[in-house]
DNA sequence: CTGAAAGCGCTAACAG
DNA sequence: CTGTTAGCGCTTTCAG
């Protein structure tokens, strides 16, 4: 097609070096009829260019295929930016989301990821300054190393930048990406209370993440809102794991009158609820429903399959890794940072573990003695 | 500011563009007192370097905390490595391992990665297309992807490479890498066999994925070995999923006399069996021991946790990486690729949902009253 | 065994 | 708005 001569310049002199025939920004200029330097603006999208210029290149890369060559990028731009994916919590479900979203815009905004897991907040510590030492730049934290104020202190000692994917609270000075964990646990408890139920356990989650908390007060508001009492009784402590909601579950179910609905601040707590129900020849969602939060893997794994409430975390890690690439590449020129913030929309997924609450049950729910058992 | 015409001494005169006093080659090459290219030779380990010269190298590398800058390498190198890691299970705590495993390497190996997941095989092939189009020469594949051979054929006939990474057999001609099912299986039916058990059930995996063939027949062979008759009620058909692990487990659990020990060939479906067990009120390990098989995050999530095998699905994939990043430079070297398979070892992971059969039991059991068990 | 020269593909800086 | 020039840090080629 494209008449591969010497055309003015250089052009295959010396071929020798050119391993594949991968067009480069030099052929879309020849066949957009402009210079390389525009095309570069173009793929850039810097403001200055003129429209059908823009078309034209536009033209050519769509028909050379074009893609630029990421090495060469960075070789030319300077710096090479660098960000560090520290976690503490490994869930399994919870890492790979957050992966993949890091790695889809870390790709596609040509940064290099570093990923490190570290055993506790000490070894935290240790690890972001090696890194920093070694030249990163910028530090991406799930919780619960964004909720530890000396881990974030450090990185701002250490002249870094750190945004934190779903922190307990976003703290005003701090990048940040995060859902409405009080309005998502509002919401769900509305939902709850929407299908009939009055008596609805709620199982806290570790009081070491702010998350916890908001999660809990989401539902205390929803409560308020709906003029239920507070039974302090329907209210147990866990500390977001299986055997904590197994624990949590089993206090909770031998309350009298027992609550015909369980809502446990994450999935690992539900289904550990899930299973004492049964072990108690409770039908889920039947007998009892049981709702969850996070929509983690053994939400959909388990049977009945759980209601939870989804965060985004592939969508806010790549915000994430999208913010921190822009606020290194201001600093990197010179330009003032400031963090940036952004709450991204959560969605109640409905499953199989809910359910309106069975006759026997709104008949059992205020007070009378009787337990009026159905099965 | 432009005049420099001299060769030898190009001192730091301007300086403009240098973002960072990284240390290049050439800061080496003067500290050495040597020329770049002997410094290169060095670091990319070449023969042909005095021993002297190579130390008075190494020292200056040591000296100036160099290290080499990728994009440079890989833009005067030549082509960029690129490979896809494709799946069609995003069971999250597979996806995870495997994705660390592929990042590190990947990372350590200069090479670019691009990952993404499909639907099913159909929507497979479309993307290994699309991916070899836009210059993808290598494919990482897991199951069950890497056990359709229509997808394999396909990767072959577009001229790129494939790493099956934990297939259910490595076929000849293919890169793999995998651990030995049959004998994992094996294993852990000899460990329940060691405990004391003698009716054992097992619970089948997905029939369309060779590894579920090839973990029965350990089982069968670990009965064979022991002198265990085959009872065929023992046996039944899952397919991977903890809702056939239910169906299954209530199935074993109906069989009189009852199994003393359930091994479901993988985690999800034993996570299933210990919560129909315990609905049955039998408790896990004393009433009835359960193993499972992979060693997801499932498996520690659940209570009791669960005995189980792990395969290193991180370092094969990290393996998976180096094969495949060193057959598609071979291949550029034109070199001929030898397809390289690789078993790495397995563990058996001892943790609560296992022990000895309870004296009842044993009575219960086949037909001699005595135990004779040495423990 | 070693070095000089010539780029790899792209972009920053400065002209027009 | 667009083009020119000079590299980014490294490796390849080829000549000592």
């Amino acid at each position: 097609m494209t008449q591969e001569g010497q055309t003015g310049s250089k052009r295959r002199t010396r071929g020798a070096r050119r391993h594949l025939g991968a067009p480069t920004i030099a052929d879309v200029a020849r066949e957009a009829n402009c210079s390389p330097m525009t095309v570069s603006r173009v793929i850039n999208s810097e403001g200055n260019v003129r429209d059908a210029t823009r078309n034209q290149v536009m033209a050519a890369i769509a028909k050379l295929n074009y893609s630029p060559n990421r090495a060469a990028r960075s070789l030319a731009g300077g710096e090479q930016v660098r960000i560090a994916l520290l976690f503490d919590n490994p869930s399994a479900s919870y890492l790979s989301e957050f992966l993949m979203g890091a790695l889809e815009e870390a790709s596609r905004r040509d940064v290099q990821l570093v990923v490190q897991s570290c055993e506790d907040v000490s070894s935290a510590k240790q690890l972001v300054r090696n890194l920093a030492e070694g030249g990163i730049r910028g530090f991406i934290l799930p919780p619960p190393l964004c909720d530890d104020q000396d881990v974030l202190n450090l990185v701002a000692e250490l002249d870094a930048i750190a945004v934190a994917v779903g922190p307990g609270r976003a703290a005003g000075s701090q990048g940040a990406v995060l859902i409405d964990d009080f309005q998502a646990a509002y919401d769900m408890t509305m939902h709850i209370i929407g299908l009939g139920h009055r008596r609805i356990g709620f199982i806290i989650g570790n009081p070491e993440q702010v998350a916890a908390d908001r999660r809990l007060n989401g539902y205390l508001a929803a409560l308020r809102d709906s003029k239920i009492e507070v039974d302090e009784r329907l209210i147990v402590q866990g500390r977001f794991t299986y055997r904590s909601g197994m624990d949590g579950a089993e206090k909770l179910l031998s309350v009298e009158p027992r609550p015909t609905a369980i809502f446990a601040s994450n999935d690992d707590m539900a289904a550990a609820t899930v299973a004492v129900a049964h072990r108690r020849h409770l039908d889920v969602p039947n007998d009892i429903t049981v709702c969850g939060f996070d929509d983690t893997d053994m939400a959909s794994s388990i049977w009945p399959e759980l209601t939870t409430i989804r965060q985004p975390i592939r969508e806010m890690t790549a915000w994430a890794v999208g913010a921190i690439t822009r606020m290194i590449r201001a600093k990197l020129h010179g330009e003032k940072v400031r963090p940036e913030q952004e709450t991204l929309p959560y969605v109640l997924i409905r499953r199989e573990s809910d359910a309106a609450p069975s006759l026997a049950q709104s008949r059992t729910r205020g007070q009378s003695p009787t337990r009026g058992k159905s099965n």
